[in-house]
DNA sequence: GTGGTGTTCAACCGAACGGTTGACAAAGCA
DNA sequence: TGCTTTGTCAACCGTTCGGTTGAACACCAC
């Protein structure tokens, strides 16, 4: 909650004070090579030097990567031997989609309300802002 | 490609490069203000100065979310005297939409066959990258 | 032990981000 | 004709981000 991490350190722990989990997601697939990896992820399993494979970058890049998918809880890591297989967590996906369809379904109401009011159309100047109380 | 914007700057098209549209929606929606305009947008159209309202920061800052959320093509402006009423297009949700569920599906189908595999299990020895060609 | 392999840590760098302030344009209102 | 409202633009500032290099750690194999 306050020093306890960076302190004794090397053990995860450093989150400091860490945005919401959904900025995490959102913003842990806004980058293009995490979602390729997301992307291949979902085919199997991979080390971090197998994932490093196709990209030009260097290795340690590419272990930052891996940082914020996992910060963003998309991804888990264990251990085999000096490998660290890469894992894809898909059950984040459901809060993003939540969001997502929440709004969606939201502003597809509205719409087909704002049909019924256009049909209703007393003499008001034009519903500009709607009727948010 | 070079200059050409920041010359004749003014109207739109300062483009410069500009990300990919699949990464500029999920960098969109990975603010939490940003998110929340979009959430009230749904509820009814607005203008900037009733957008800033609720929030600490300057008018400008909210103009410069609402530029961010434009490029991501989910906001569009229109005029009204020198009112700039903002309306929610809800049409790019489908872009993020579709690639979750795509890759979401594809995980999925991969943990059943794995269940498969695990039944099967020859002596192999662990099908770790598995069939990426 | 020594050496190689796989991964992370630490420091650094330039670019982008989220915010600020100040100036200004464009439209309505006195 | 001013003055006010609404919004954008420009410059700046501190922080975060995506990348680099170099060193260190952890583990296996001689």
């Amino acid at each position: 909650m306050f020093s306890t991490d960076r302190l004794n350190s090397n053990r995860k722990e450093r989150t400091i004070v860490s945005a919401d989990p959904l900025s995490q997601v959102f913003s842990a697939l806004a980058d293009p090579t995490r979602r390729d990896m997301v992307a291949r992820l979902t085919l199997a399993d991979a080390t971090v030097s197998e994932l490093a494979e196709p990209y030009e970058m260097s290795i340690q890049a590419v272990s930052k990567h891996l940082r914020v998918l996992e910060d963003a809880g998309l991804v888990s890591r264990s251990r085999d031997a000096q490998r660290r297989p890469v894992h894809l967590e898909a059950d984040v996906f459901d809060l993003m989609t939540k969001w997502i369809e929440r709004y969606r379904r939201q502003a597809e109401e509205r719409y087909s309300r704002l049909d019924g009011v256009l049909r209703w159309m007393p003499d008001k100047p034009n519903t500009r802002t709607g009727e948010e109380t």
